[in-house]
RNA sequence: GGCCCAUUCGUCUAUCGGUUAGGACGUCAGAUUUUCAUUCUGAAAAGAGGAGUUCGACUCUCCUAUGGGCUACCA
């Protein structure tokens, strides 16, 4: 009988999410659905220097705007909780000493200074097992006096450890190459090697996803299962992803984090679905997936085995896709919810201005850009109206305006369609082709190359008014220079 | 240095011994268009190198190169 599937994310509490974090969770998580099993979340904060205030916080904050829901965890409880190791400090102690009591682990009293001396020429450290050969009556003794002191593994030195990766294959290393991990520090926190196999255990946890920086350390953690003669969980490890071919994805270097990237302006549901393609591929040739679709496509013989660079590009464009379908009013509500709309006057039609941007944008973030006409309008280059593409030039400015304004001044009906119909009038009126007269005023109007729509859009979406004033300005600039 | 892992278009990837090596992003070129964008069509673009195994290797084995990871009382 098989047992049921639980998967584990256990981030420490050291900062915010990063993007390798977020799509190992991910994975958790849809493995989990997928298989009808639960997900947990188990914060380790077993180091205590690197603790970072709120950081727990920021991780339910985070999971919760992606949508991975946990089923256990420090915050919705559970049945194998505490779920914050720092709360399970007495049964890492427990464990501990029963591993010492058969003899798989055992007291180390090294200070530092002895353990540097084991340094070789090449700069590695490699403990001796010094005090694993002092006799029971010594170990007491310095017990007792108080000194200090830590549990290491005693890894046997012969043989070959082989464990089984679900990504990587089987995987074999020499126990020589093995070292005598400490378990649990002097400040009787447990190192992060220990408090693992004892909560994925205790947890029942039966898949472990993880990064592959953990594949070289595996056979340690397997020959704790084995010293306890627990089951070993099927593991998962999960390739890099970087930030170019050399640079491992870090949040050191800035960038690269889910915090940042909503803040930018892409949507949640965006970064989770390309985060997902980044070292998994669905088997199909669908690229735009949901949650759910995710949850029912995901299949760990999917994932490879190489990292794989980080394109922001292609984000944009899948952030796209996700803006593309929103109704007007919902990126309206997302573009108000932003930053991104703090700067632009309230003179204009908003609502509308997030219709025509919508389908101009890959990130709410280029709303600032895209709408920079609005409130930059003096002083652009008149040079804007030469355009060999539409054969517009500033003459041929200067020359039609005086007539666009007075077809468009009296007008009443201030709608696109009507100043539409009003300007291919003119046009055909001037003998002029329709793109030579609508690039002359969509130019006099906004005062920038690119806009987010046509020249009669820009009229209705500055208003009669500012629209009249802004031709007549730029008129009367061509006409002074 | 030692050990572990990886290596297909610029990027993400498909191919699990026999394909004109496919798709996507990006790029470029055309078309549509009320600028820009969207949309559509098309193009350029790849098996790190070398030995094997095989009738036949991107695919299997070995070597080399390159890159990454581990080698902490960090996770």
């Amino acid at each position: 009988m098989t047992r049921t599937v639980r998967t584990r994310f256990a981030p420490s509490p050291t900062g915010f999410m990063h993007i390798g974090n977020l799509r190992t969770a991910l994975y958790a998580y849809l493995f989990a659905r997928k298989n009808h099993g639960q997900f947990i979340l188990r914060i380790e904060d077993t180091d205590r220097e690197r603790l970072v205030e709120n950081a727990v916080e920021a991780i339910y904050a985070t999971l919760n705007l992606a949508g991975l829901r946990h089923d256990e965890g420090p915050d919705v409880g559970g049945c194998c909780g505490p779920y914050t190791q720092s709360e399970r400090k007495h049964i890492y102690a427990k464990y501990a000493q029963e591993l010492v009591s058969a003899s798989h682990a055992y007291y180390c009293f090294c200070t530092k200074e002895r353990l540097d001396t084991l340094t070789d020429e090449t700069g590695n450290r490699r403990y001796d097992k010094h005090c694993l050969h002092l006799s029971r009556e010594e170990v007491a003794e310095k017990l007792a006096s108080g000194a200090p002191w830590v549990i290491r593994q005693n890894v046997p030195q012969e043989g070959v450890t082989t464990f089984s990766d679900m990504v990587y294959g089987e995987i074999s290393v020499e126990n020589r190459e093995l070292h005598d991990n400490v378990l649990l520090k002097s400040d009787g926190f447990p190192t992060y090697n220990f408090a693992n196999v004892v909560d994925d255990h205790l947890m029942e946890i039966t898949h472990v996803f993880r990064g592959m920086e953990y594949l070289s350390s595996t056979p340690n953690y397997n020959m704790l299962y084995e010293a306890f003669g627990w089951e070993i969980p099927r593991y998962v490890h999960l390739p890099h992803i970087m930030k170019d071919k050399q640079h491992k994805l870090s949040k050191r270097h800035g960038d690269a984090n889910f915090e940042d990237f909503i803040a930018k302006g892409f949507l949640p549901e965006a970064i989770l679905n390309y985060v997902a393609l980044l070292g998994w591929n669905p088997k199909t040739e669908v690229e735009k997936f949901s949650l759910q679709e995710l949850v029912e496509a995901f299949d760990v013989s999917g994932i490879s085995k190489s990292s794989a660079v980080f394109d922001e590009v292609k984000l944009r464009w899948l952030n796209a896709q996700y803006l593309k379908e929103l109704s007007p009013q919902q990126l309206h509500a997302h573009a108000l919810a932003t930053p991104h709309y703090g700067a632009i006057s309230t003179s204009v039609n908003l609502p509308l201005l997030s219709e025509l941007l919508r389908p101009r944008i890959s990130a709410l973030s280029d709303i600032p850009d895209a709408a920079k006409f609005i409130d930059s309008f003096d002083g652009y280059s008149l040079s804007l109206f030469d355009h060999a593409g539409s054969k517009s030039s500033v003459q041929l400015a200067k020359e039609t305006l005086p007539a666009v304004i007075a077809a468009l001044e009296p007008l009443a009906d201030w709608s696109n369609d009507a100043l539409f119909a009003a300007l291919e009038q003119l046009a055909a009126q001037r003998d002029l082709k329709k793109k030579q007269l609508l690039w002359i005023v969509r130019i006099a109007v906004t005062g920038h190359l690119s806009t987010p729509g046509g020249a009669s859009e820009m009229c209705v979406l500055l208003g009669k008014e500012q629209a009249i004033e802004r031709m007549k300005l730029s008129l009367e600039r061509m006409v002074n220079g």
